[in-house]
DNA sequence: TGCCCGATTAACT
DNA sequence: GTTAATCGGGCAA
């Protein structure tokens, strides 16, 4: 993390979706001090029928028809946890899912928690990332500017590149997989897609 | 109530 | 390339 970075708060989050998520990338979270460089994110909306919150809220997905800037976390496949910035205004019910992060602080931690060496596998994937950084269940409605968590703007420049969203059968085709061009710690590659300067 | 599928991962063949 | 692990939501019955 470079410093004198910003540190990100409400408002950072309480605008569209679509133009949170790639900023994000290049952004710094930390969990209990924990974590590194955010290097690929996913944006869903309520209006989009991929996302948990299209058919309406439900117990799991409260958080995200809450206000912005709050962390909700979700079971995936009954086994992992994948962490989301709730974003836009209350009610909107839109977040960034985190897919990867580029880790940089507490590496020891990571490496027990992950139970394996290569440093490329702690973080690549939402499901891993929530591993690597002791994230579950109960970090789910937690605020993103207040501790546990710690979130810094970017502050060189990246080349963002974004694509089709992994993992996915409805709205397969919408582009809203952004990610640090050539990143080594992505959960998969970019191909030859659009590039987005920032 | 029961069944199928999913914003995944690791360990297989 | 395939598959098991395992649970909440959606929908049919």
């Amino acid at each position: 993390m470079a410093p004198m970075a910003k540190r990100l708060t409400r408002s950072f989050f309480g605008r569209s979706v679509h133009d949170v998520a790639p900023e994000l990338v290049g952004a710094t979270l930390l969990f209990n001090g924990v974590g590194g460089r955010i290097v690929e994110v996913e944006a869903y909306h309520q209006t989009d029928p991929a996302a948990h919150s299209f058919r309406g809220p439900t117990e799991r997905n409260a958080i995200m028809f809450g206000p912005p800037g709050y962390a909700y976390v979700y079971r995936s496949y009954g086994i992992h946890w994948c962490l989301n910035f709730v974003c836009e205004p209350k009610g909107s019910a839109s977040a960034v899912l985190i897919r990867a992060l580029e880790p940089t602080q507490g590496l020891r931690a990571m490496r027990r928690r992950r139970g394996m060496a290569d440093e490329r596998l702690f973080c690549s994937g939402p499901g891993r990332l929530c591993q690597a950084l002791g994230i579950t269940h109960k970090q789910n409605g937690f605020a993103l500017d207040e501790p546990p968590f710690e979130l810094f703007a970017r502050t060189d420049t990246v080349e963002v590149v974004a694509g089709p969203r992994i993992g996915l059968t409805k709205a397969a085709d919408k582009p809203w997989r952004y990610g640090q061009k050539g990143s080594r710690f992505l959960s998969k590659p970019f191909t030859a897609s659009a590039k987005l300067e920032v």
